[in-house]
DNA sequence: TTTAGCACTCTCAAGCTTGGAGTGCTAAAA
DNA sequence: TTTTAGCACTCCAAGCTTGAGAGTGCTAAA
């Protein structure tokens, strides 16, 4: 790729910017005049036939003009897009949004999700921020109805898990909550294999919840342990290549269902091309089928080692990679600062 | 829609269970054959002309057959819908699902909302369980990070209440949790307006406590108050009559935005028509023009006066009404059984 | 009241025509 | 060597025509 001459570049970009723009093959006559070249619809001819030899452009049929292929947006995100810059109004209103929230890790993410989908007009995903390894704080057991417990497990980074139990037996909030504070006593500031190694002198009940604690901090730990908030799906339906197409149902479900979701996060990480840590997965990489329309732009956010999440934006392939990656970009540093404040120190 | 004959009612529900099934117009001869019907495709055609004059079926065009009218639905969802029973095996097989479920609300309306989805092959749409008046019954304040705090509230029915707190200034554990039994003991069993009758004499921090408290449980009072789950959006779009429409966006985008969910969930029980305590808004009924091409079938779930929630269904209004009406009440009742079981009496 | 027969209407798909857009090639100009 | 003008060629998209098929309404007979 490095053979490209400066103009060859310049003319795969605009060819690129053209039709995201207008969504419809470009011919070299109109390039001329749309952006005032100084050189005639024939020069474009003959460097838009190389580009095409070189596989970054493409013809629908042998008298269309030029769209791009899946090389061609690749080369174009990973050196030609460049920044949009977001408004600084703009940047302001949606911080304004977060910061006067009441402060629930759930509710920014939610937010997060719909403001993506709102400024990307596509659909967005946003993973609740998480720890590596999280840290045993602070339980509660609070009676809730019948034999019914709520267990609620504070981390040291001030993570909250919780999960309803239902005992064999009834028991008092008084027994409750002397079982948690002798827990809390116990398990303070370790970690699961920390308490997993201790040996412990406990009684049935403590021992019960003891498993219970372990379970839920594991499941804490994995990967993509929380919810996903999803949302724009509609935004999607709304793209002239997508109007009544298989294409559109097989991307949207693919943010439907967990598995697939899940599946998407780390084929992403493994196969996308990264722009100043905002990763971008192209036309399914060829390995999601389901996505070989569309692009997927996706950051990481939070600290490394603490809390962290993923959040990231499902589109066509042609997508304003300019403005969305600065806006995927902004969000993550946005939601870094705001869960570093929060949960990590 | 009395005078209707015997006959009429017949061919009428014919009509309409073979457009359900096929998509597209039906004709006389077509439905003398395919149903092995003892007239002849004239006397058919005579019923229809005249059915087609009652508003209950038209034509899209002068030598087409002919598709059910709003009205045609509603009649025949109102009395000519024949039962479908969901086989035992199936029954069967979602209760289990519930059952072996960890017992959390939560949980279940997403389980709710999924089976729904992949039972009716449309869209679905599960709100959270909630009381119509909330009772005090136990506040936990969980020290978090810094200055922030996590409120947790029980209500006497067993609804558990949360939300975060950042206070003006640091404060123990211990202080917290004294806070919170010397709160809880003033406020057991206390409905919002009991508390707000209350005069107590309390210092800074309790108050402050007490205001959020009360914050909350206004909040969960209200008629729609949590989440509600959606599911299966995609199946809307598998539909023929969507294929590339922009009737599906505008559909999808109801159950997309919360206010517009709002608005469907109260329009339905204004103006849709009952059947055995399952709703069913076809069209819109000329309210929701976003629905113009759709059907809503809902039930409410729970114990009126205690927890209760509300489910459904949105599809095309080319629907297969028995089937769907008959999922509806069969997880309507089964999320009864569980949410009075768990966290009513 | 039902049915057979018939003329009529309209859609849909297929095939055709036409205008326009865009290309590649060639030969001349810079 | 690179750029440009000119031209022949290809192909699509839109519009039109046409014929088949489906379905109707009407009338008159059973």
């Amino acid at each position: 790729m490095n053979e490209l001459t400066d103009r060859q570049r310049f003319i795969l970009s605009l060819v690129i910017h053209e039709y995201i723009r207008s969504a419809t093959p470009v011919g070299s006559q109109h390039m001329v005049e749309q952006y005032h070249l100084d050189m005639s619809s024939a020069t474009v001819r003959n460097e838009l036939a190389e580009l095409t030899s070189l596989g970054y452009l493409r013809q629908p049929h042998p008298s269309a003009g030029r769209i791009p292929t899946e090389d061609g947006y690749r080369l174009f995100v990973g050196n030609l897009v460049q920044h949009t810059e977001i408004p600084d109004t703009v940047r302001r209103t949606i911080s304004h949004q977060f910061y006067q929230m009441r402060q629930d890790v759930e509710q920014w993410t939610r937010l997060a999700a719909s403001v993506l989908a709102y400024q990307s007009r596509a659909a967005s995903l946003v993973t609740i921020p998480h720890f590596d390894e999280a840290h045993f704080k602070h339980l509660e057991l609070i009676s809730s109805r019948g034999r019914q417990v709520l267990m609620v497990l504070v981390t040291v980074g001030g993570e909250i898990l919780q999960r309803f139990i239902t005992l064999a037996e009834s028991v008092t909030q008084e027994m409750l909550s002397s079982s948690a504070s002798r827990l809390t006593r116990l398990l303070l500031n370790k970690s699961v294999t920390e308490i997993q190694a201790l040996s412990l002198d406990l009684d049935q009940l403590d021992r019960d919840f003891l498993t219970i604690i372990v379970d839920e901090m594991k499941q804490a730990d994995s990967l993509v342990s929380g919810e996903i908030m999803v949302d724009g799906l509609t935004n999607v339906l709304a793209e002239p290549e997508f109007a009544g197409s298989e294409d559109a149902r097989r991307a949207l479900r693919v943010l439907e269902e967990k598995p697939l979701l899940h599946d998407l996060l780390s084929e992403t990480v493994l196969h996308g091309s990264s722009v100043g840590g905002v990763q971008v997965l192209i036309g399914g990489e060829g390995v999601m089928d389901a996505l070989s329309q569309c692009s997927v732009v996706l950051a990481r956010y939070g600290t490394p080692g603490m809390a962290t999440g993923t959040l990231g934006v499902l589109g066509p392939m042609r997508m304003p990679y300019g403005r969305t990656i600065s806006i995927v970009r902004f969000l993550s540093g946005l939601l870094s600062d705001l869960v570093n404040q929060n949960l990590n120190g």
